[in-house]
DNA sequence: GCCACTAAATGAATGGCGTTCATTATTTCG
DNA sequence: CGAAATAATGAACGCCATTCATTTAGTGGC
């Protein structure tokens, strides 16, 4: 936090640089921490960085380009150091866990992600470099690698999406007589889950679940 | 398509009602079938319909209302009649399949889903009915039937959004010999997905792979 | 059968959003 | 040193969802 002098800057080209890719990126978080993605607009952000909101146009495109920003930031925070020395199921099930906590806090994030190019976004592309030695080390054939990340990043980002979902979404309401077998399972389910949440249990059973089918798939090509 | 009187309708309630729920769901159907979902404004919606935007209002609470609606509707394009007849693995998979590609035409409505309360929602709820009556006769206990689910379910909502993404979405560009093996593992991957695309290769196998370690828990169970 | 009430339309207005443009001032480069 | 690029301001623009006052038509109670 620097002194800001309170004289309004005038207009023209700023004797040292205002902003930058990393001044914005790291406003835009600042901003989502406090306020959440609704609050992350133009104006806000530009408000935050003591700017007009033209200003940003000098440096991203786009709303989107800034969001592009963010995600390779957020990638960072994933933690998939347990490939480095851990077997490759632990491995896998760390990373899929640091994965879906961190994107369940940028859940409108991964509508975009998912249909984002990768060039460029230099901090995702580390991830996935590291994962892939994972599953090299482990075993698993070339071309068979990337089909099963992405079915894992798929299952990742379809949880984190469920994390956000409020803990009654299955309430059927009036219409639960008409449905009896599934409304006494959500009953049950709910029961059963204890401390740990609905989404977490419903996450770790996926989990485990593709963990071990695609174990099986590894030893199905090995032999 | 009735005639349209060309003469403009005047102000006040009109003797015979434009608009319900049914007919407003079926118009903005039709326009995500024409424009997509970007398409879909009030204002477009009403300009379908022959009635002023602030019509609406009288119907829906919000245009998130609207998309509710078209939920509820989506849903019952998923084809689950598979539970009736055959067995769980092969009813899990007809259904996952038709789940995602109706999805993939609907992606924008994935992040409106995983928060939406499924409470009168009722062609939603008839197919859980269904898939949960399926998942009991394959002996699952019922307390672990909802998490099964969920994780099908966020599997497919993830693979869902997948589909509409870039087939070079991994393409690392200039950063590509930064990371060598995740590079040639893509390479390898688009090379012998053939015909099938890269996405229906990845759905291919984390499907198999869950179905097949969910077996997997059931028999756990069982014994 | 009237009369109040409610329902359902119009059309004008509102405020917020992302974005563009003309202008101005400063730095950088040939 | 002068031209061009850079990076700020501030005033627009168009689109969006939504609200409000107004008008008209059906509806339920006396």
């Amino acid at each position: 936090m620097t002194a800001a002098s309170s004289a309004p800057r005038r207009a023209g080209r700023p004797p040292r640089s205002v902003l930058s890719r990393d001044r914005i990126t790291g406003a835009a978080l600042d901003l989502i921490a406090a306020e959440g993605y609704e609050g992350l607009t133009m104006s806000a952000l530009a408000r935050r960085l003591r700017v007009a909101p033209s200003a940003l146009y000098n440096h991203a495109e786009s709303k989107q380009e800034v969001l592009r920003w963010v995600q390779d930031h957020v990638m960072t925070m994933v933690d998939f150091s347990a490939f480095a020395d851990e077997p490759w199921d632990e491995a896998v099930r760390q990373w899929a866990w640091s994965y879906r906590e961190v994107f369940a806090r940028h859940a409108p994030l991964i509508p975009v992600i998912a249909v984002l190019p990768v060039t460029d976004a230099a901090e995702t592309l580390r991830m996935y470099e590291e994962v892939a030695q994972g599953f090299l080390r482990a075993g698993w054939p070339e071309d068979r690698i990337v089909p099963a990340i992405v079915a894992l990043e798929s299952f990742i980002y379809g949880s984190a999406l469920d994390v956000a979902a409020p803990g009654d979404i299955f309430d059927s309401g009036t219409l639960a007589h008409q449905f009896p077998v599934f409304t006494s399972a959500v009953r049950r389910a709910t029961d059963s889950a204890g401390s740990e949440g609905a989404a977490d249990a419903a996450f770790r059973a996926g989990l485990d679940g593709m963990i071990a089918g695609l174990r099986q798939q590894l030893a199905a090509y090995s032999s």
